[in-house]
DNA sequence: ACCTGAACACCGTTCAAGT
DNA sequence: ACCTGAACACCGTTCAAGT
């Protein structure tokens, strides 16, 4: 298998490359000119690839997604050493808040978290997040009747850079407020 | 003044319908055609009104904040004449969330609250909502931190119709929760 | 097999011609 | 003054021709 031509792996790179680059600079809504161009080939071979602008854009989406994964297995792992688990989640929150406050296709990446949409990674992000909930209602450090959807429900409305950074960095200490009862 | 023709009236209401119903029903990106087919009119006679696509998208989410300005303004003489506060603020959130659930140009509208755009209705929805606050928390119903700005944040990120309906009214149950502290 | 780029379809916008 | 609808520009997508 794989007998394929080292210019295609090369070209579909890339592709991504540039198409990464473009919709977090500029957002979504980029033309697929543009990023042939910046990938230094023809529209055609672009479609190629990609049958659809959608399949290009959830393809750099799942990459977020899949970071996102990534990120919350780390920290679950964490909490599985022993640590404790409300850091974690904090942490988590305002590092995609971050990402999404500078990067368009993060903000798309949070907004299909909780939904049906690419794959399996949710699906491995939910599990994730359960278990992080668990751990941190074990501490008290959740409101008991907060779930691993209500998280996700927040992640998924975490404003973008249509908000300015400040606003941002309180809106999640309202969330947090919301899920968390006071330090006791 | 106002030499104005009645047909070209009847057209600019004729329009202003049409696009209301058909942005409520489909999203902001019902094409200009269909419109003015829905409307009656020539594409032309569209434009003559609106000189652009954005121009009639925010004639019709202007409407709407000033729907959201009265309602606002309602509450306040309601506690104006002695009522309380906190069911006014609760009556206002969840009224505006099944409107922007349901009416895309009132998600749009709501998105628009906090920022500087559509003239000086913002202003208006910004005092009254200060007032309100003010009140609410001579009550003790609101945490002492948080600011009508605070208000029109959450109001800004209030999930449209893209998150199910439950989880829509989850989601203001947690956002209260962010700023109301518990009954006494 | 894969690449190229001219061509098509669609939608926002314009404008010459009508009344 | 205002209306009409054919025409233009732009962008997502396709496809005949190349290698």
């Amino acid at each position: 298998m794989s007998a394929r031509r080292a210019d295609a792996a090369r070209n579909q790179a890339s592709i991504v490359r540039a198409a990464r680059k473009l919709v977090a600079a500029r957002g979504l809504d980029v033309g697929m000119d543009d990023i042939a161009r910046e990938a230094g080939v023809a529209v055609g071979t672009l479609y190629r690839h990609f049958p659809t602008k959608t399949d290009l854009v959830n393809a750099i989406v799942a990459d977020h997604i899949e970071a996102i994964v990534h990120a919350m297995e780390a920290a679950m792992a964490r909490v599985d050493a022993g640590g404790p688990a409300l850091p974690e989640l904090t942490g988590l929150l305002e590092w995609l808040a971050a990402s999404v406050g500078e990067d368009h296709a993060a903000k798309a990446a949070a907004t299909n978290l909780g939904s049906e949409t690419v794959l399996g990674l949710e699906a491995r992000a939910m599990a994730t997040l359960e278990r992080l909930v668990a751990a941190a209602q074990r501490e008290g450090s959740l409101y008991p009747d907060v779930t691993a959807a209500d998280l996700a429900l927040l992640v998924n409305t975490l404003p973008g850079d249509e908000v300015p950074e400040p606003a941002r960095r309180r809106w999640i200490q309202l969330a947090l407020r919301a899920v968390c009862p006071p330090r006791g």
